[in-house]
RNA sequence: GCUCUGGUGGUGGAAUGGUAGACACGAGGGACUUAAAAUCCCUUGCCCGCAAGGGCGUGUGGGUUCAAGUCCCACCCGGAGUACCA
């Protein structure tokens, strides 16, 4: 019988179905339809991040992470852990919204066909989910506990004392006893009040206090503003001025906007990254986003109105004596207060002009100097100099203090601005010690922070460290400044002004956001009549005229029943997208839980992550915001690890693969076949869709019939094929270059599709889909089969175990460390040699059957059963390799001559050194490569190579 | 600019300091067949040579080592991330 995947896939797929092979029960949760499965199983946590389900529907890049993600699942399963391999939806999102503005049709209705859709060309490849614990972002019963920890967050504060998040209330009684005395907490801006003040105030001016501290909270800040898409964006969601959905302009705007309080988290997300096992490139990733910076915060006091000072951030305290200027950011808030009359309009302007810029504008002038002279004057506490104040956007409000302290020769964009208005640039540090040079024959300045101070009073002579140690301790003495940390990282801006997303379980009570009830939740989207934003600038939820809350009756009502005394506005803006796969992974481990996120005993079971797959795309966003969600439900108590993700690994894009077709510039329709094109100015290259080239050969009827410009086009064949030309790009439609996995399926099976996505090369490595090689994994599997052709229950042959034995070895070696492609080679040799071999012995054939079942578990599952058993492969015992196997009596010998190789010798495996350079001079090859003469040394490795220097 | 990656046949790739190019694809030749499909066999890094054999080869140049694709230094090229972060 032949191999017949298109018969025998949909059929194990629907038993597995039928048998709940791939249902996973928490290890004594009773709340699982079996009353769950105290097994002493260990557990095992695999997870894909999940997909957001475009319209597109999967490519073959899509699966490849779920392929490996799958075959290590079945592989720890096969192995005897309990494991847990969930899959769900991102469901909300900009695009589904976007074509709902284009079209009228309701994000909801495209978001359920497309699942619909991706579920469908999931459930081909056969992948082992248990699809019982789904989860969907846009689902209620799911965005329920969002809605939940965005209140969590609303109702915490970070206490950097205690290094972890506390209940607002503990902050509450904290200033009703001592004000903010022996506060130290994370907040927007530092406040100092006493208990008295706090006491005397009204709810209006705590509330609005409390903001300043809570951990999601409202506040003014610079966001970046996207016109085109009628939203705010976080940071990770912008590159280069522009918008990663879409590409639309972005501009900085002040807004007040919710926010999430992440860079409470800097530091500990900086150290999570030590408790990790992800790629060095991807720690590093997170660690230049969040950007810890250590240095010294200095007060510099104006020289006339000496009572107002303002404070700068420096890494290179050091250089403080070659301080020649001051810059403020053109957003800082001294610049009015500051600025001489008579240059007032020019501040002003320069000011306006700074500010109105857009970020893209910004970005792209880096290079170009601008500023502006403030007319007034700071005083360098350490030097008492009086040094000129400018302005210039350079400076970031964004950044420490929005205000720095100007080193020009040792700071290149300084270096810059001083060059520009002919300030003086004073060299503070040399290389060599005590040796200078004029700065104003330099080209640029001396960044590193390598030498030796000089021209800086007491620190001269000391190293640069020695130097940046001693100005700290004296401007902790002089009290005019500290020791502190700065992070790049922002807190991130968590309201959208769009419709399809999570709404926030906030209503307004007098201009105070007040929490619903968390008995009230989930806080469903209501239905609105139009996608667009309100004729007066509101978002989208401005059109529902059901959204208004009832604090008396404790529901929805009418817009209209709003009389701010018990019927309130509701929050117009949704979550992110973000929002909802923040903290998917732990309610994948109890997703019908309806009285919580997810129960004490499902986290304490499963814990955490061990392996988690996924793009690299996701190192600044998601990742890191998981990471802090997961960091503050583990403050809350909820969750067991502090970190989320045990193991990462990236899978690599799959790039496309175009192919090309020349069409001549004389003759239109005349098509020349890539050999044959002399210049490549003689022709024009068109892309071609790839589903009509086989081989880099097109078909040229279905070119013909492909488009109707190309009916009648005339072919130059070679050797009467036309053969195009190709190249890698990215896999898109308009480059006809995007592979379906269905039509793969269709026509090699989804085992064929598993294995030649695996042997297509490393799993994180970038790599161009080329189809041209998947004959040749399917050729291998149908030669697996044919293997079963001559079954018999003879023992096997001591040589026909070694084979199995070292096939064993390999493939658990490799599946050990995701070498996932050299799997696929292993199992394709072993097949070979045991063809040649002729082995059909059932005790060599069945483990073999088990270490394929996580590769290609259809195939598997089949002849697993064929070989008479009743259960699913899946839960057969993956086989253990016995060395006795692997002993060879003798060893190949390669033989190098002055480390190079000539010639092989077979020696026994006991062979001495001596014995091995006996054996060597007896041969004629050994006599001919000795010339003569005696070994100066000889490297024996027994077992691996004999190296003789002559 | 900085950080991280990667650079090996016609192609995808293998080689965890020890025979570079496993395993595939493609290409060429052959067997079976009326023919095709399927299957099987041989050749296939480059150069010299009829052959036996030899030389050269992992981006470039140095180095460490008995031995380097692998380790170290410098440089060149591609990809990704980030970008006025004081």
């Amino acid at each position: 019988m032949d191999y017949n995947f298109s018969e025998l896939e949909p059929r194990w797929q629907n038993w597995w179905r039928e048998h709940g092979v791939y249902h996973v029960d928490n290890a004594g949760d009773a709340s699982r339809p079996n009353g769950g499965n105290a097994s002493p199983k260990p557990h095992y946590y695999v997870l894909d991040m999940f997909p957001y389900p475009s319209g597109a529907g999967l490519h073959v890049g899509h699966p490849l992470g779920y392929i490996a993600s799958d075959i290590y699942a079945r592989y720890k399963r096969l192995r005897g852990y309990n494991v847990l391999h969930p899959m769900g939806y991102d469901a909300y999102g900009l695009p589904a919204e976007q074509y709902a503005i284009q079209t009228g049709q309701h994000p909801a209705v495209t978001t359920e066909k497309n699942i619909a859709r991706y579920r469908e060309q999931l459930d081909k490849i056969g992948f082992s989910f248990d699809w019982d614990r789904e989860v969907r972002t846009c689902d209620p019963k799911y965005y329920k506990w969002t809605q939940w920890t965005f209140l969590q967050l609303f109702k915490h504060y970070y206490d950097n004392t205690a290094a972890k998040a506390l209940p607002i209330a503990q902050l509450e009684a904290h200033f009703a006893k001592q004000g903010t005395e022996g506060l130290d907490a994370a907040c927007t801006e530092e406040m100092h009040f006493t208990a008295a003040e706090w006491n005397g105030w009204d709810a209006v001016k705590r509330s609005q206090v409390l903001m300043n501290y809570r951990l999601a909270y409202l506040a003014d800040t610079y966001v970046n503003w996207c016109a085109d898409l009628g939203t705010v964006l976080a940071n990770d969601e912008v590159v280069g001025g522009l918008s990663v959905r879409g590409g639309y302009p972005v501009e900085r705007k002040l807004m007040r906007q919710w926010s999430l309080r992440i860079s409470a988290y800097a530091q500990r997300l900086v150290d999570g990254l030590e408790q990790v096992d992800w790629t060095d490139s991807l720690k590093e990733i997170q660690r230049n986003w969040i950007g810890r910076s250590e240095g010294a915060a200095v007060w510099f006091p104006l020289s006339d109105k000496s009572d107002i000072s303002f404070e700068i951030f420096t890494t290179r305290p050091d250089t403080i004596f070659g301080v020649t200027f001051m810059v403020l950011c053109p957003e800082h808030e001294l610049i009015e207060q500051i600025t001489t009359p008579e240059k007032r309009d020019e501040v002003m302007q320069y000011v306006t002009w700074a500010k109105n810029r857009s970020e893209r504008e910004r970005q792209a002038e880096v290079k170009k100097v601008s500023g502006v002279f403030t007319g007034a004057f700071a005083v360098n506490p350490l030097t008492e100099e009086k040094i000129p104040i400018y302005v210039s956007d350079y400076v970031l409000a964004g950044y420490g203090t929005g205000a720095i302290m100007a080193v020009p020769a040792h700071d290149s964009r300084d270096f810059a601005f001083a060059r520009h208005f002919n300030l003086p640039i004073r060299q503070v540090v040399s290389l060599e010690k005590g040796v200078t040079s004029d700065p104003a024959t330099w080209s640029e300045s001396l960044d590193a922070k390598t030498g030796y101070s000089v021209n800086s009073g007491f620190v001269s002579g000391m190293k640069v460290k020695e130097a940046m140690a001693a100005v700290i301790d004296k401007i902790e003495e002089m009290g005019i400044g500290h020791r502190t940390v700065n992070y790049r990282l922002r807190d991130a801006i968590f309201s959208r002004q769009r419709y399809w997303g999570e709404p926030f379980p906030i209503y307004y009570k007098g201009g105070v956001p007040c929490p619903l009830p968390e008995e009230c939740l989930p806080l469903e989207l209501p239905e609105v009549d139009d996608f667009k934003p309100t004729a007066t600038g509101e978002p989208p939820l401005g059109h529902a005229k059901k959204w208004a809350w009832d604090e008396k009756n404790r529901c929805v009502v009418e817009k209209e029943k709003i009389d701010d005394v018990t019927v309130f506005p509701l929050e117009l803006s949704t979550m992110p997208g973000f929002a909802g796969s923040s903290g998917y992974y732990l309610r994948y481990m109890d997703p019908g839980n309806d009285k919580e996120y997810f129960g004490k005993d499902a986290v304490g079971y499963w814990q955490n992550v061990d392996l988690y797959v996924g793009g690299a795309e996701h190192g600044t966003g998601h990742l890191i915001y998981a990471r802090f969600w997961n960091k503050f439900l583990y403050d809350i108590g909820l969750a067991v690890k502090e970190e989320p993700f045990q193991k990462l690994i990236n899978q690599g894009m799959i790039q496309g693969r175009s192919n090309f077709v020349y069409r001549s510039k004389a003759d239109n329709n005349l098509f020349v076949s890539k050999g044959l094109v002399k210049s490549m100015d003689d022709v024009t290259p068109i892309h071609v869709d790839i589903n009509i080239v086989d081989n880099d050969v097109l078909d040229v009827e279905k070119f013909r019939q492909w488009r109707p410009e190309f009916a009648d086009a005339r072919f130059e064949l070679e050797d009467g094929k036309y053969v195009c030309g190709w190249e890698v790009e990215k896999m898109s439609k308009s480059m006809y270059n995007v592979q379906n996995p269905d039509d793969l399926v269709a026509r090699y099976g989804a085992d064929t599709l598993r294995l030649y996505e695996m042997f297509l090369g490393p799993v994180e490595q970038a790599k161009p889909w080329d189809t041209n090689g998947i004959e040749g994994v399917h050729r291998f599997l149908k030669k697996f089969w044919r293997l079963f052709e001559g079954l018999s229950d003879e023992s096997a042959a001591k040589e026909e175990l070694k084979v199995l034995h070292q096939t064993i070895k390999k493939i658990t070696d490799d599946v050990e460390r995701f070498s996932f492609n050299t799997c696929v080679s292993t199992f394709m040799i072993c097949a070979n040699t045991l063809t040649d071999m002729k082995c059909g012995k059932r005790e060599v054939l069945e483990p073999l059957v088990v270490l394929m079942a996580p590769f290609a578990p259809h195939i598997a599952e089949e002849l697993w059963h064929q070989l008479g058993h009743e259960e699913s492969v899946c839960d057969a015992q993956w086989p253990v390799c016995d060395d006795r196997y692997l002993v060879e009596d003798t060893v190949k010998y390669p033989v190098q001559f002055n480390g190079k190789m000539r010639f092989t010798v077979d020696l026994p495996a006991t062979c001495t050194q001596d014995e091995a350079i006996a054996a060597i001079k007896a041969m004629p090859e050994g006599q001919k490569w000795m010339d003569g003469k005696e070994p100066r040394k000889v490297i024996f490795v027994p077992k691996k190579i004999i190296n003789i220097v002559l």
